[in-house]
RNA sequence: GCGGAAGUAGCUCAGUUGGUAGAGCACGACCUUGCCAAGGUCGGGGUCGCGAGUUCGAGUCUCGUUUUCCGCUCCA
């Protein structure tokens, strides 16, 4: 009963998050006159600020904070063997079945292996029968030739097996459909065999490469941005002189069709990725991993993110690519959600890449005297996951005294200051006196050259306080009529509603000082 | 995709057994206002998600469709 209540509640913070966002101009549902598109956001003015102070606070610690890792900004096009190469073809194929009554969702493919597995396991046991029986003289090879019951399973299986591997190739949803029903295949956990038609998903997107038709021409968008720094590895490594470990870091857009997206913009179809590839010796691979992994979490936890809110998670069943692979998940409104995956990738993707592009992936360890193809370690952080777990830790509403000194509630965002969309606020206390408003401007015609700030004079000043508030400005400046006299402006502290009278010339160096970037890496290197 | 819930002004919502649209906030103008939102006066704004049907008449009933939220699956 209370973990429902809880629920609710959560649902409802999730729910405010949304409308938040959308009021105060952080993110719009994508082509909303025409009635939106599913699962597609546009950042606005204050999203795109806040999103871009996430990737210049991911992309400085990576590249400007490590010698050895540099930047890179590919294309979202790849040429289409980058894709069968990578096993993106192959493993992002999915041929998909629903269960009318039960309404659950299976893969066609798994279910008939496990029905093709219950068949050979049927002639594994007769043959078990059969050995118990006939103790040492029994020749296993002459009963599975000769036995009729084990024969004709053995051959169905065998038949059975190549038509599913030929209709996994050549995409033939018809015929899976058919092997089900021939099977008499029901879903394992209603018995249920009222099955929809199996339908093929492919993540990928593609598009039409000029006026090359069909196949040929056939363009995927890119489902990940890794795949950009593999085929570039050499042409990195070399142009830049890096030498073994090094890395090479990219932030860009990755598209995947997804069945269902959801979950705001957890879930998108068109999304961004800020990733790390770090190129290891093959057999240190491990090593780097923890290490990474660590200096991942310290990246968040520098952010401002709680300990209990953050937590790895290891991968049950690791990717085609994968020696080992964790998850950093934040504890969102709706649990707890991959936010960054770190994964071993072996030396699984340049192989594939030399393998079937034919040239050499191979590098030179000049210390070692010897060549070889570099492990790789990644780091992938979701962009957007990262802003809404930004955004979801910092939305409060909280009790603040009023006017009268009674209780208001205020909705403030508590992010942290380095990466504010907006440091400051310049606000004359009144509006209609123009020497107050006159210095404001001053103040903030000098001051827009180096902080992101704004000038308001509409409204009582507490209301504008609380405008600020709700998108996260860290400080507000106010000119009042003191000011007038001796130079000096309040700062107001986002936070602890305090207010300092500072001297005019000392307000950039203050904001600039309180907002620099630098504060999160000293956390960084600290925690 | 399947099932459940919802869609009325920029936002949050009300709208009775079908009878031609309402509040608060927000917005614009003027007044008021010497530090933490919602003081006064006046004003602008809605073909009730979209399309059909039933009806003399549909925000309200029926069907279709679309978007969002919640479950099932996968992932950054």
């Amino acid at each position: 009963m209370s973990t429902k209540v809880k629920s609710q509640s959560q649902d409802d913070v999730f729910k405010k998050l949304v409308a938040h966002c959308k009021e105060y101009g952080f993110i719009y549902p994508s082509s909303e006159v025409y009635d939106g598109l599913s699962a597609v956001y546009d950042y606005g003015p204050y999203g795109v600020l806040l999103k871009n102070n996430l990737k210049t606070y991911w992309w400085k610690s990576m590249v400007q904070l490590h010698e050895n890792i540099v930047g890179l900004d590919c294309a979202i096009f790849m040429h289409p063997k980058t894709w069968k190469a990578s096993g993106h073809v192959d493993a992002f194929n999915d041929p998909l079945v629903d269960n009318k009554d039960s309404k659950k969702r299976y893969r066609a493919d798994v279910l008939i292996e496990n029905q093709l597995d219950k068949i050979e396991e049927k002639v594994k046991k007769e043959v078990e029968k059969a050995a118990k029986r006939f103790g040492d003289t029994f020749d296993e090879a002459q009963f599975r030739a000769t036995n009729p019951r084990v024969l004709e399973n053995q051959q169905k299986y065998d038949a059975l097996s190549k038509r599913l591997g030929e209709a996994m190739r050549t995409a033939n949803m018809s015929d899976l459909k058919a092997m089900l029903e021939e099977l008499e295949i029901a879903d394992p956990e209603t018995g249920s065999r009222n099955w929809t038609d199996v339908r093929q998903f492919n993540l990928m997107f593609y598009t039409q490469l000029g006026n090359i038709a069909g196949e040929e021409g056939k363009l995927y968008l890119r489902p990940e941005t890794a795949q950009g720094i593999f085929v570039n590895f050499l042409n990195v490594q070399k142009s830049t002189r890096q030498k073994i470990p090094f890395g090479i870091a990219q932030i860009g857009k990755a598209f995947r069709n997804e069945i269902v997206a959801r979950q705001f913009i957890f879930r998108m179809r068109e999304f961004e990725q800020m990733e790390m590839q770090f190129f290891v010796r093959p057999g240190t691979q491990k090593e780097w991993y923890a290490k990474w992994k660590q200096a991942r979490m310290n990246w968040h936890l520098a952010l401002g993110a709680p300990q209990e809110k953050l937590r790895f998670k290891d991968h049950d069943n690791l990717a085609h690519y994968a020696d080992a692979a964790v998850d950093i998940q934040y504890e969102f409104p709706f649990g707890f959600k991959e936010l960054e995956g770190i994964h071993s990738r072996t030396d699984f993707d340049l192989t594939a890449h030399a393998t079937l592009s034919g040239k050499k992936m191979n590098y030179f360890d000049p210390e070692l005297n010897e060549s070889y193809t570099p492990y790789v370690v990644e780091t992938s952080v979701g962009c957007d996951r990262m802003f809404l777990a930004t955004l979801s830790r910092a939305l409060v509403e909280e009790t603040v005294p009023d006017a009268q000194g009674e209780d208001s509630t205020r909705i403030v965002l508590k992010i942290h200051p380095a990466i504010a969309p907006i440091k400051c606020a310049i606000l004359p206390l009144l509006k209609n006196k123009d020497e107050l408003t006159k210095t404001a401007l001053e103040i903030f015609n000098h001051l827009k050259f180096s902080v992101d700030c704004q000038y308001d004079d509409k409204d009582a000043i507490g209301r504008r306080y609380r405008r600020q508030d709700a998108i996260g400005t860290p400080f507000c400046i106010t000119v009042d009529f003191e000011t007038l006299e001796n130079q000096t402006v309040t700062i107001r502290d986002r936070d602890t509603l305090k207010q300092d009278r500072i001297h005019i010339k000392d307000i950039e160096r203050i904001v600039l000082e309180k907002t620099d970037m630098r504060i999160l890496f000293a956390k960084m290197a600290n925690t």
